[in-house]
DNA sequence: GTCTATAAATTGATAGAC
DNA sequence: GTCTATCAATTTATAGAC
């Protein structure tokens, strides 16, 4: 790095580049040449700001390790009620079925297809940001009243349903599924925290 | 198409080897060289079973359904029970945890992969092995009378839970999470069809 | 049918002018 | 810092001898 930072907003570009094509396209099959007509760079520009494909992709995934946190930011300060800020988690796909229906989830395609790159340590990166999510749901369920395990394995379980709905939605081109299947995971989700309302207010 | 059927076995040997290396380290990142080092055919000689790489790996998905549609067969040969039949449906991946770690489901990465490749018929060839696994599921609710939205749904449901759940734990690499998660599932299948026992009798 | 050698195209990465 | 031109490697696919 020879620069503090993104002055001419390229190199800002060309993460949003890649990361919409590698959602899109997948990792692989985006080429840097894809990447550089997408941001509107000379292809031989992108190695000034990335030396590999692979530092790219590493940019990528902080991108979206960014965008995520700052996403469970915002839902932790717009409610306070950890049982609704689970539902966002749920019904969040909603907001934008053509993508999920299109290319599935953003992180979830991404963990899978770079978390078959052995050799690399972009398989490791990715897969943090599953447990992003998984660790936030598991505080929201220790806020209330869930012990270590319980919160754990409940966590794991919601975004087991919430992964496994979108990946199927996506497979099969079905908006309809996603909406049923993850309006059922979210009517499941109030029944089983509906007698946890005072654990939370009195730990407030 | 010259001949009836595989008669050297080659055509065979390297369908399993293509299966086997696009289960481990995914369709794109399989060369054709590695296909034919695997089966111990040389490279050139792969054009002669298979014209295109593409071909080759319609081969591998007709070959996956085969296999599923074997494994559905015996499972209803060996219980009446479709509360039985269910079971084993979720708890299946257990019994090659290792594979699971470390590649995730084999369909559905598959369909993950192939799902992005728009340009290509493989996508919707591929889906058609989640589509398979889901209408099994469903005729095995409706058996335990539940009407055609209903057991659509639950089979839905389930089939998500289970790809939600490997994926998971392939991502982060966790054979307990796979454990403990597929026995979550399977203890709240048993308890929610508990009272459908008599409807399945009846209808034997 | 089987295999070697190679063509043809793609693509990540680099060199070097400006 | 920016960009053009090009290298080097990979990989799908084909040609043609045996």
């Amino acid at each position: 790095m020879t620069r503090a930072y993104d002055s001419s907003g390229k190199r800002t570009e060309l993460i949003r580049a890649a990361k919409h094509l590698f959602y899109r396209q997948g990792y692989r099959t985006t080429t840097l040449d894809n990447v550089a007509q997408e941001a509107a760079v000379p292809l031989g520009n992108v190695h000034y700001y990335f030396q590999t494909k692979q530092s790219l992709a590493e940019a990528v995934i902080a991108s979206h390790a960014e965008t995520l946190q700052n996403t469970y930011a915002r839902w932790e300060q717009q409610n306070d009620d950890p049982r609704l800020r689970l539902g966002r988690l749920v019904t969040a796909p909603l907001d934008s079925v053509e993508s999920v229906i299109r290319s599935g989830c953003p992180h979830g395609s991404l963990c899978q297809e770079l978390g078959k790159l052995e050799d690399s340590p972009l398989a490791a990166h990715a897969s943090q940001l599953l447990a992003l999510s998984i660790d936030w749901a598991q505080k929201q369920f220790q806020r209330m009243g869930a012990d270590e395990r319980q919160s754990r394995e409940r966590a794991e379980e919601l975004v087991a349903a919430v992964q496994g709905t979108m990946f199927l939605a996506h497979t099969l081109r079905s908006p309809q599924l996603l909406a049923t299947q993850l309006n059922r995971i979210k009517k499941r989700l109030d029944e089983e925290t509906l007698n946890s309302v005072e654990g939370v207010k009195a730990d407030e």
